[in-house]
DNA sequence: AAAACGAATGGTAGCGCTATCATGACAGCG
DNA sequence: CGCTGTCATGATAGCGCTACCATTCGTTTT
């Protein structure tokens, strides 16, 4: 019990990976300096900072970031949780947020929900287990646990898409006002028999959204307005399949207001098959702005959203947040465009 | 200097984050065998294991893994490295890698070179700083810092999109087989005077490996093969503005094989604003299989890759490898097939 | 000249977890 | 009865890095 355990000594080093020590050793000066050389460059001497740096280069010392953040309790790494990566408009909130944060030294870890609110709580509590320095998530609805477990996370929340009260910052545009813009248009246009048509509007809740603007236009003008849901998620295909089944349930339908680019598009191209005449025998609107929408004869009236714009934005008020900037608006508002096309 | 620094004792804990030994501490049992009913349920005792889970629900803990990666050196983080998002066939693999790994309980840290290798060599530095479980890349050129770093490292490579002799891992198919085939697909149609056209294919460099194949075919029958290279990358937009191009440079051209279904859509679209029948005045075929391909008219030829199935049979022998399975076959062909529409 | 200050550097002690070995209890066996 | 083997548990010692404080030394201030 009292032996001294003198040869107890245990090997736990299981790679060969170079250390921060041997790195200081050979440059002649004390680990912490050597990672002060590297982290906070004008902190050390020039002497002291040249020879780190050449110790690192002969060495092939690659930083355990891991370490350095376990020490720091500062990772460096984003989470970013979005619920899907078919709907290219997730990638390219993605893409704008990514070009931005790699520029500033950090790493996305990307998770996917699949539109499913508890599968959200799972990887936000992973992505906390990382010590994530911020979270970037697509919507302003969690459930509970989720919500709990964020509001007492201690570092910047982001959450983007839509506009509204978050739980920290918000960049992202009013979808019920896209609903009624577009509601607005199609009414000034002079179409009467209007029918939105969304897909899953339970999960895609922002598309649940734009509709509620719509009807809201509508009737306040005293005009049913009828809804169709489709059970998959939205694509050329669902879009060019609820073609018929609309015009089948309202013949008399003048115009069709989708809940996405995709869906009207594949009913544009599926009605010029058809023979239809777009918008003679029926007029559609999309939402969103695909480039598709501009290729298609005739173009597409559709709503343009900042995509990539609405990344970088996030992106950019994160880092002043993470830098310790004051940020005076927690919210941000991006803003859409109506880009009327022949098809309406 | 000999004084007992009795009250020098260091408070570091900066956030008021429950651990793994108050979890202990309210379960009755040592911090290890916590640990242990965590991560190692069927290594401790049914009453042990139930009074630990009751404290992680009781007390909120969330387990830190940035602690436990760093005693263990192992992360469940997977890189994935891609050229690019905006092109959506990276997106697919993406998204099939992440269905399947985040199953396995694996989180997939994102970067994007933008078809830069120097980037990629900075990207897979930090990634191997995470200890990341293993790495999945898109092609099999790199630099070589990246190749001597990677060569070095001993967690699985795995080098997705082209077939080839890679440094690990290998899923993917043969690009310039697919050239060859379009190319005879073209021949076979009776045309005689087709211009390849491809977006920077220095980056893009399988673009060119699918242009050798349909070269070569071509060549080995007496025919020429001209090459327009555009200096955007592939888009719609960039389909549409070449084709004029391509119909000013070379008029007796009869058919035109474009590099990915973007750019032979975009033209498709633009043929049939102009009022150009096609095939009839000029033939499309692209590479990719889009669904846009085949909700065009005419429909679009090409060449269909398994871009979602890519990333699961990816992620797939992966997992099997970190489970210390063998693996039997270290390169997969994941094919193509070539699907005819009526733009041919 | 003494005191005060700032810049560069280093010693020490963790960050929160798990690998490793040690221990004790109990069962099976000749 | 001792010997070995298995199981559940625990004590200890790190993983590789950085926060925190202390020290040194040269310079400025009073």
């Amino acid at each position: 019990m009292s032996k001294d355990p003198i040869n107890t000594a245990k090997q736990r080093r299981r790679s060969d990976q170079v250390t921060l020590s041997q790195v200081a050793q050979m440059a002649g000066v004390s680990p912490i300096t050597a990672s002060r050389a590297l982290n906070y460059p004008d902190k050390v001497s020039d002497s002291a900072r040249h020879s780190v740096l050449e110790a690192v280069e002969s060495l092939g010392y690659v930083p355990n970031l891991v370490a350095g953040s376990l020490a720091s309790s500062r990772s460096r790494l984003i989470a970013v949780i979005v619920p899907s990566l078919i709907n290219s408009v997730f990638v390219e909130v993605i893409k704008g947020l990514q070009e931005t944060l790699e520029a500033e030294g950090y790493q996305i870890l990307l998770g996917n929900t699949d539109y499913d609110l508890d599968r959200e709580y799972q990887l936000v509590r992973t992505f906390l287990g990382w010590s994530c320095s911020a979270l970037v998530t697509a919507g302003l609805r969690h459930n509970s646990a989720c919500h709990t477990l964020l509001a007492n996370w201690d570092h910047p929340i982001m959450e983007v898409m839509e506009l509204g009260q978050g739980m920290d910052l918000n960049v992202g545009l009013d979808h019920v006002a896209a609903g009624r813009c577009m509601a607005n248009h199609l009414f000034d246009q002079g179409y009467r028999h209007i029918v939105y048509v969304g897909a899953r509007l339970a999960h895609d809740y922002r598309a649940g959204m734009r509709y509620e603007g719509h009807k809201e236009v509508l009737q306040a003008k005293g005009i049913e307005a009828p809804l169709v849901e489709l059970d998959t998620l939205g694509s050329l295909q669902a879009g060019a399949d609820s073609l018929a089944k609309v015009l089948a349930k309202y013949p008399q339908a003048q115009a069709i207001h989708f809940a996405n680019d995709d869906l009207a598009a594949g009913a544009l191209l599926a009605a010029q098959r058809q023979g239809l005449n777009v918008p003679g025998d029926i007029a559609i609107a999309g939402f969103n702005g695909l480039p598709l929408g501009q290729h298609v004869t005739p173009q597409l009236t559709t709503i343009l959203s900042p995509r990539e714009e609405m990344g970088r934005l996030a992106a950019k008020e994160l880092i002043r947040r993470l830098s310790g900037k004051n940020v005076y608006r927690r919210q941000h508002d991006v803003g859409f465009t109506l880009q009327i096309g022949g098809s309406t």
